[in-house]
RNA sequence: GCCCAGGUGGCGGAAUUGGUAGACGCGCACGACUCAAAAUCGUGUAUCGCAAGAUGUGAGGGUUCGAUUCCCUCCCUGGGCACCA
């Protein structure tokens, strides 16, 4: 039958169409407003597309199609997030070149998408792999560390000693080897760092990490994810500390100095250099630094648990005259204290859980200085009987100046009593550390310095940029970076001529030399924190991107993506922006003004889909059976769009059946009678709701409003030309090759992407007659159906009359009556 | 432990200034068409009950004429963080 939709040849038609016209080619010239919406490029791994992938690029592709349509320039992206481990561990145990097998991938990667018919701009896709991206990459870092943002210092990494290699931290499960399940060592190297914490507070024009999220449309969870893991803490430091007959003076960080009265122990990490210097030639040298070596061993083996590891020993030292209240703090060794927050060292006191635990453990002498009102719980308190936490409505004992008063108000006046008396400073911490950068791997992007005879970095010249990844690297891991090894990237003449130049530049003195490259590569969030310029400008050679087109794309109006990227990536690339904002590359501090994330699709078995559990669904066979918009239209109908939901293969057989039936609707002949008047209000409300939904993110709600359409106008025999215009523009941002061939059947001979969006006429939402739910306390007796211009009294005398509402209210009399025009008309009887 | 998100038919889900719970789809059942099947079209489908009616949105309480929706207490599921003083 001629009726029958063939979607392969439909959409390879209009797939086609849509490269050779480059109809989605995004003009930096164009006068309609701009629109850039951008998808979190993907990985391009070997497994290629799965379904979870299309959920999100519909979600922007239907988005995208619709703002053409209401006349925007729409800048829609795509390129790939190519460097990684993935790629690097397939080399390693095939041999295959990671460059070799990437490219493999994208290019699937790309047919696939491409299949899915989604509207980017194929002009501007850029790999992170690519020279002429890495090369900016390494741009990035040469201007981040010409500004003091960038750094050097020495870190533990993640060790496996029986693969010799470095660890990124996804590839440490559990505190052991991903590979060979050995437990994981801390080893100490040489590390880059970028000072991401220099953003976390407002700067004059940048607004910062942290305030910077109030300005921003993106879920609340994902930005209360942001500042837990920045994790501000304000406090006191409590100032003027001295050990004990030894010339060390310090500060330790409190956020919660109500309690300062009671603290009787100081604990020191067991990391702190002044530990050594503690007891060094003490007769608790050996003692304590055999602790401290147990502990760290401990901690390296990555099963440190806090509650059965917890493990100290007394130094010896004192704190002298704490406070001025004549007493001398204890010093402890602690397992449990943060070496890199605050000053790595802490007082304790008997209203903390842990540092309860710990003073129960060794004995250490206690001191209460707030008790529960219960006088029974009061007494237990005293007695030590348990840990008495800050608690809101504790009743603090001291100072005696504050005795009575509650813990949960007394908070600024202690730490005002405590500044009078120069015992203490106003403070304010962090958990959020620098980033560190550095990957001792081969697949990534080269960082761009050299070392000279003495071990001193230099940063290399820009002309010398992009710093090529070499290929010939042995992937074996031996027990340092690949680049160490490679011939070509310390190629001796390239390092002379950087030396010649550094020299010149009076960077390098005269008598040095030039002997190596930095052999670590960087991070891949390196590369993803500004891929969203690029895109803006991918072909210019002599610039990241012009600022021109920076200021005019940017930033990015819609993201969409995972909900795992919460802090990493999201929070890496917030700091590039404003960076770039400070030193005047751009005017703006916040990259993406509006993010969403997409839910994980689960197998048909509600459990994540996975190779082992045999529940992978194939989007290739899925478009291959059903057609392309047959899977867009189910992914937007399955559910919420940021909800985890299960995949349902007769659900997508259910929706081709729609398409068919959609596609059977538009084949009816053409007439001039208008629709009945209940289904033209039905076309007026569809587009209304479709339209409101998709701006909503509502995929699901739309795709069944849509549907309720198409039932109305199947039983009718014919339809009007306009009627069915309207219904497949509307419909052309979810089934859009469906559409285009639909539209080209009514003798258009243009593409249907850029016709306008329907607008509704709102006198045809309204009903002529409306149904009231009549209700006798509370409960729904009956319905009354009424012109919807029925006055308020008119329609309660006539729901009065309604069969068994008149009989309910006969057994009692009206106390009041409720009316919710076109609603509700209530009686409340007694 | 802390922080998020969620809990509605056999299944996915719908319903927001509190106003007829279950839209739309899947599945299932029956019917039409067919020699037959598929496809298509139509009807029905929360639970108990012959019916009238009653019950029902994780559990229990509260506010209200009326609660999936607001408040309190608790349970369960998923995700994130986890020694940050």
């Amino acid at each position: 039958m001629s009726e029958n939709y063939d979607h392969q040849k439909v959409e390879s038609k209009w797939q086609k169409f849509w490269v050779d016209q480059k109809t989605f080619k995004a003009d930096d010239h164009s006068k309609k407003p701009k629109h850039y919406i951008l998808d979190m490029y993907p990985y391009p791994s070997g497994a290629g597309l799965h379904v979870g992938h299309p959920l999100g690029y519909t979600a922007t592709d239907i988005i995208s199609r619709k703002k053409r349509m209401e006349g925007y320039e729409v800048l829609h992206p795509m390129g790939w997030d190519a460097f990684g481990l993935p790629a690097e561990n397939y080399a390693i145990k095939t041999q295959v070149h990671p460059d070799k097998s990437t490219r493999g991938n994208i290019e699937t990667f790309r047919k696939q998408i491409q299949s899915i018919g989604m509207s980017y701009d194929w002009d501007r896709e850029v790999g992170s792999c690519f020279p002429d991206y890495y090369k900016w990459t390494q741009w990035f870092f040469r201007f981040l560390y010409k500004n003091d943002l960038a750094y050097k210092k020495k870190a533990p990494v993640n060790w496996c000693e029986s693969c010799h290699t470095v660890l990124a931290n996804e590839q440490v499960v559990d505190g052991a080897c991903d590979r060979c399940d050995t437990p994981v060592a801390l080893k100490m190297l040489n590390q880059w760092f970028f000072r991401v914490k220099d953003f976390i507070e407002d700067q004059p024009g940048v607004d910062g990490l942290l305030s910077g999220l109030d300005k921003i449309d993106w879920p609340n969870s994902t930005k209360i994810g942001q500042r837990n893991w920045i994790g501000r803490s304000e406090g006191v430091d409590i100032i003027n500390l001295k050990v004990k007959d030894m010339d060390l003076s310090f500060e330790v960080y409190d956020s919660v100095p109500q309690t300062f009265m009671a603290q009787t122990f100081t604990v020191i990490a067991p990391e702190h250099p002044w530990v050594e210097e503690m007891v060094k030639g003490t007769e608790r040298e050996k003692e304590v630094m055999d602790c401290v070596e147990r502990i760290k061993k401990n901690k390296a083996s990555g099963k440190f648990d806090i509650e059965t590891d917890m493990e100290g020993v007394f130094t010896g030292r004192y704190v002298e005259n704490y406070c001025g209240m004549g007493r001398d703090l204890p010093i402890w060794v602690a397992s449990f204290v943060v070496m890199d927050y605050g000053t790595g060292i802490v007082n304790c006191s008997v209203h903390d859980d842990r540092d309860f635990a710990f003073a129960k453990k060794y004995d250490i002498p206690l001191h209460v200085v707030m008790l529960p009102p219960d006088a029974e719980e009061a007494e237990q308190v005293k007695n030590l009987e348990h840990c008495y936490h800050h608690a809101p409505e504790g009743i603090m004992q001291e100072p005696v100046q504050f005795k009575g008063r509650q813990w949960g108000e007394v908070r600024q006046d202690i730490i005002d009593y405590m500044i009078e008396n120069d015992w203490a400073t106003p403070a304010v911490n962090y958990k959020l550390r620098d980033w560190l950068i550095s990957r001792q791997r081969y697949w990534g992007s080269p960082i761009p310095v050299v070392y000279d005879d003495q071990e001193q970095e230099y940063i290399i010249p820009e002309d010398e940029l992009p710093v090529h990844l070499p290929t010939d690297v042995d992937f074996v891991p031996h027990g340092e970076s690949p680049l160490a090894k490679s011939k070509k990237y310390h190629d001796k003449s390239d390092l002379k001529r950087i030396e010649d130049k550094l020299k010149a530049s009076g960077d390098l003195a005269q008598d040095r030399t030039i002997v190596r490259r930095e052999s670590d590569t960087m991070d891949t969030f390196v590369c993803s924190s500004w891929y969203m310029w690029r895109f803006m400008d991918p072909h210019n050679e002599k610039e990241f991107c012009s600022k021109a087109l920076a200021n005019h794309w940017g930033p990015i109006d819609l993201y969409v993506g995972g909900a795992e990227h919460t802090v990493l990536h999201l929070l890496y690339a917030r700091f590039f922006c404003k960076v770039l904002k400070k030193y005047g590359y751009i005017n703006y501090d916040e990259p993406f003004t509006k993010l969403r994330h997409q839910g994980m699709i689960l197998g048909e078995n509600q459990q994540k889909m996975s190779k082992s559990k045999g529940n992978v669904i194939n989007p290739d066979l899925i478009v291959e059976e059903y057609g392309a918009d047959t899977l867009r239209c189910y992914e937007m109908f399955m559910g919420p769009f940021h909800q985890m939901k299960p995949w349902s293969q007769s659900s997508v057989g259910g929706i081709r059946k729609w398409l068919d039936r959609v596609w059977r609707v538009l084949q009816k002949p053409e007439s001039e009678e208008p629709l009945p008047k209940n289904v033209l209000s039905t076309l007026h409300q569809t587009i209304k709701m479709v339209g409101e939904h998709i701006d909503e993110f509502k995929f699901n709600t739309a795709v069944s409003q849509l549907m309720i359409l198409t039932n109305e106008l199947t039983p009718l025999e014919s339809l009007p030309k306009a009627v069915k215009e309207t219904y497949i523009l509307i419909f052309a941002p979810f089934a859009p090759h469906l559409a285009e061939e639909a539209w080209q059947q009514l003798g258009h001979k243009d593409t249907i992407t850029f016709e306008a969006w329907p607008k509704y006429d709102a006198q045809y939402l309204v009903q002529d007659t409306v149904t009231y739910a009549v209700q006798v306390n509370g409960k729904v007796r009956g319905e009354l159906h009424t012109s919807k211009d029925t006055p308020k009294e008119e329609a309660i005398s006539e729901a009065k009359k309604v069969e068994k509402v008149a009989q309910y209210l006969s057994e009692g009399t009206i106390k009041k009556e409720i009316f919710v025009p076109g609603k509700i008309i209530g009686f409340v009887v007694s």
